[in-house]
DNA sequence: ATGTGC
């Protein structure tokens, strides 16, 4: 008889697992000298580091392994054991109230017309919204595009249920934008090789940890420290599809100019960056395989969403910190900036400094949204309230809105947990007042375009679009593709620089290979495309553009 | 996207 091929894995946390392999020597006594129980423990406890298992589930089923006729009835190749402690099955009580809530029927709504959209991403767009508990409403933005398992570039509101893998790893991901005192003759044509010289030190730790804490924490004392082992990424971009990049305002027309103060020919800076490693130890934490999902109330729910939160807060505090380094390279006679050198030395009041950097860094932002994370509001969206000053024109009411009624200070209203995964809200988090302007960038060195959410009775005030808007062009070719393909085409040629004719172009900083090719503008989709879809869908209008000037991914300090 | 996971 051949050897048997099984995997085990903890009972309390799925995704930690380990195959055994099974000689066919190995009794299906429980209490025999070689039995397969014994076997199975004693690699829990060298590959699963569990002290002391005691208990065996068949996954899936939940059935525990008890007498010799179970393990002789369930020892077969691929099965999955889940070695318990001495808990309960955890697997599949979760999986039998799941199908309760699921709605095979929930609404999917895709905004995607002119912008190309790939199969794939629409089935894993269905396919969750239907098999997920509690979802009753699913978006797909026109940057709509495959994930591994779920969409990215969707929204998916869910009631009394919370899915963490929906919003992914990099919880509180998101893009803010600062204004810069730089004039546009400094950043245009060949001045930005001048300026992209000028960007260095950026790259790895910035300053010690007790710098880093204090930077983490607000003025009423909250922080959101994550300790050492994640707060020492607090300042940088990271990889991937992150940036940052500075723009100039080409064109703008905003019909109600919040006290913005974005003004055509500013030159502004957009960070797009996350919570690093800290927001991904979190589903880490919380999620695995066969567990993805916390009914609202539970423990798991609560202690999830006050980590999520927390990761939200580091991911904007990590932005803020990566401008406050940009505009120490940007603005050097700025002294509010210095801190943000890791030449400038304190001696011992260097810590007293962050509390003038954050003051005066906060007018300089423009916009700070998260698009990846998970939000409680008011569902269905109900008609704003009018600003206090009446518009001219009331008929418009959706592009004057005051506040919308998205808090649950109306005790009975119903609501839902709002998944973003790469999708901008329309509304500031904090003050649930729409967005007068939020950024659209395309891929890199192609225009930012500049968006205003619309409200209207058209959209049901915002349920159509889940109170959310594309967040970026959108991938058009997977990473794989792009580099296999475009490396190809562009074999011989720098792409990180204008050609010589052209003085519209943008320069890049990117020493690393691969992210040259994933991240080229050939990889994404047309983002005036996808712009297009918003406003057809009447869900946004654009009310401007910007022109990267210099485009910031990685630099190898080394050079 | 990531001090990835093998």
């Amino acid at each position: 008889m051949p050897a048997t091929r099984v995997t085990i894995a903890l009972n309390s946390k799925q995704s930690q697992k380990a195959p055994v392999i099974i000689p066919a020597s190995a009794s299906t006594d429980p209490a025999a000298a070689t039995s397969i129980r014994g076997l199975v423990f004693k690699t829990a406890q060298s590959k699963l580091r569990l002290k002391k298992p005691t208990r065996v589930y068949v996954g899936r089923t939940g059935q525990e392994l008890l007498t010799e006729e179970d393990w002789k009835s369930n020892i077969k190749d691929d099965v999955v054991l889940l070695i318990s402690a001495g808990e309960e099955y955890v697997g599949a009580k979760k999986e039998l109230d799941v199908h309760s809530d699921v709605n095979p029927t929930s609404f999917v709504e895709i905004l995607a017309f002119k912008a190309p959209v790939e199969s794939l991403s629409l089935t894993q767009l269905t396919t969750t919204a239907h098999t997920l508990p509690g979802i009753v409403h699913a978006v797909g933005q026109p940057d709509l595009h495959p994930g591994t398992k779920f969409p990215i570039g969707a929204v998916f509101a869910s009631k009394g249920w919370i899915h963490p893998p929906l919003i992914g790893g990099d919880i509180g991901c998101g893009m803010a934008w600062y204004k810069t005192t730089l004039s546009r003759s400094q950043v245009d044509g060949g001045k930005g090789k001048k300026v992209a010289e000028k960007l260095r030190g950026l790259e790895g730790a910035w300053r010690t940890q007790a710098y880093r804490e204090s930077w983490l924490q607000d003025d009423q004392g909250h922080n959101c420290s994550a300790g050492e082992q994640w707060d020492s990424a607090l300042g940088t971009i990271g990889a991937g599809n992150h940036f940052a990049e500075l723009q100039v305002v080409e064109e703008l027309s905003l019909t109600n100019d919040d006290g913005i103060g974005l003004r055509q020919d500013d030159v502004v800076l957009l960070v797009h960056s996350g919570s690093r490693g800290f927001g991904g130890s979190v589903l880490k934490k919380f999620t695995s395989d066969l567990r993805t999902s916390f009914e609202e109330g539970s423990p798991d729910a609560s202690a999830y969403m006050k980590e999520h939160d927390k990761a939200c807060e580091w991911a904007k505090a990590n932005r803020d910190l990566i401008a406050l380094r940009f505009l120490a390279c940007l603005e050097p006679g700025n002294v509010s900036w210095h801190l943000g050198s890791s030449d400038a030395h304190y001696d011992d009041d260097g810590i007293k400094m962050i509390a003038m950097a954050k003051k005066n860094l906060q007018p300089r932002k423009l916009v700070d949204i998260w698009h990846n994370n998970v939000e409680r509001v008011v569902w269905p969206p109900s008609a704003p309230s009018l600003p206090k000053k009446a518009p001219s024109n009331t008929s418009n009411v959706g592009r004057a809105v005051d506040k919308l009624t998205l808090s649950d200070d109306t005790p009975p209203a119903q609501y839902v947990y709002i998944h973003r995964k790469g999708a901008a809200p329309t509304y500031n988090a904090s003050t649930h007042r729409p967005l007068s302007l939020l950024p659209l960038p395309g891929s890199r060195g192609t225009p930012t375009l500049i968006l205003q959410p619309i409200f209207s009775e058209a959209t049901s005030w915002g349920l159509k679009n889940a109170l959310s808007l594309a967040h970026g062009a959108g991938r058009a070719m997977s990473r794989a593709k792009a580099l296999s393909s475009l490396s190809q085409k562009y074999k011989g040629q720098n792409i990180l620089e204008p050609r010589s004719s052209d003085i519209e172009g943008t320069w890049v900083i990117c020493d690393e290979r691969n992210l040259v090719f994933e991240e080229a503008p050939d990889a994404y989709k047309d983002v005036q495309a996808v712009g297009q879809d918003l406003v057809d869908a009447g869900v946004a209008s654009v009310v401007g553009w910007c022109r990267a000037r210099v485009s910031y991914k990685v630099r190898n300090e080394a050079h």
